[in-house]
RNA sequence: GGAGGAGUAGCGAAGUGGCCAAACGCGGCUGACUGUAACUCAGUUCCUUUCGGUUCGGUGGUUCGAAUCCGCCCUCCUCCA
């Protein structure tokens, strides 16, 4: 098994950065686990890596895709798993860094996503009129596993699951009990943390210095084809809030302090992922010596790296 | 000094004699997650593991029973002086 460093963590610890001394220490290559980075354009909202932050590392699945382009954990994962080949051949460690739960998990273990993505607006307009409970309803009569599981108000899961059924044959739970759920690579996950209110002060110290940086400029200067909400894109934390302070709903100060609370219920939620479905060893990280966290982190990859 | 209004859980805000440990919103906390995932959704939030305990500015009353009624006191707001 190819061996692959992961690393994991809310926003605003420290990854990026960790990600290229790492990458230095153990001549690596950084590959984006972020599913955002990957648009072109959106670059102080997504506090995507400079070039000088790259400081010489190659830097992977980054600025792949244009603001109205979609994009998926099974296009991720397929890259992905490119990428990591690619780099080894090279005799070089592939280091995956992001925040990106699903895509982390999805593209290091044995998730098999069946094709036909085609259909997939077909089958949500067909049913856009039922009700949550009628759709729900609808899903227990096809999959009833998959129904016990999904809550019948999260409408978006209930739709894909039945989608699942109605473009593959197959329904999810049956589709989810052919995996074994194991991990593809010799993986190793580093997870940056540290104390929770600390974390919320960064957050928002870095969410007023994009805004300083030019967040709003950047939004403004898109092209109008890119300024549009359904697009997935503008999903971004930091992109999202703005429609509403462009069409004069909102105040700058509102806003901002959206796009804070916001990035802080994101950070408590990549915490739930990380905790809970990826085997992280934790990190606390000294910001007023980051080399010695850099150190302690490197000490545990080193050990990893060579056990062979 | 006078007139009126207001003080409810972290915040905002309902409640105006029993169904009130107190609606609802926000914020917080916890969790779920296999093609929108920076998405979407759920639970929880006075103390206590349970039993139970202590609350609705303070205090003293009325009442079988009070956040809700009465007296006094404190604080804040508006207006008059």
């Amino acid at each position: 098994m190819e061996k692959v460093i992961v690393i994991v963590g809310p926003t605003s610890v420290g990854k990026t950065k960790m990600g290229v001394e790492l990458a230095k220490k153990f001549n690596g290559e950084v590959i984006s686990g972020d599913s955002m980075q990957i648009y072109r354009k959106l670059d102080i909202g997504t506090a995507k890596v400079t070039q000088g932050e790259m400081d010489g590392i190659a830097h992977h699945l980054i600025d792949i895709k244009n603001p109205d382009e979609s994009y998926s954990v099974k296009e991720f994962q397929e890259d992905v798993r490119r990428q990591i080949n690619d780099i080894a051949s090279r005799n070089k460690l592939p280091i995956i860094v992001g925040g990106t739960g699903l895509y982390i998990k999805g593209a290091l273990y044995d998730y098999q996503f069946e094709e036909a993505e085609d259909h997939v607006e077909k089958a949500r307009e067909k049913y856009a009129h039922l009700t949550n409970e009628q759709l729900h309803g609808l899903l227990e009569k096809i999959d009833p596993a998959s129904a016990l599981a999904i809550h019948p108000n999260n409408r978006q899961r209930v739709f894909r699951a039945i989608e699942i059924f109605e473009t593959t044959g197959q329904t999810k739970s049956e589709s989810l009990k052919k995996q074994e759920h194991k991990m593809l690579y010799d993986a190793f996950f580093v997870g940056l943390t540290c104390p929770r209110e600390l974390l919320y002060q960064n957050i928002n110290e870095r969410v007023d210095r994009m805004v300083a940086m030019g967040l709003l400029e950047e939004m403004a200067g898109l092209p109008e084809n890119y300024k549009y909400p359904g697009l997935q894109s503008m999903k971004a934390i930091g992109y999202k809030e703005l429609f509403a302070y462009f069409s004069g709903n909102a105040s700058l100060e509102q806003t901002v302090e959206l796009i804070k609370k916001n990035s802080r219920n994101y950070a408590k939620r990549q915490y739930t992922w990380f905790n809970n479905q990826v085997p992280v060893t934790w990190f606390d990280v000294d910001f007023d010596d980051f080399e010695k966290t850099i150190d302690a982190v490197a000490n545990q990859v080193e050990a990893f790296v060579e056990d062979r």
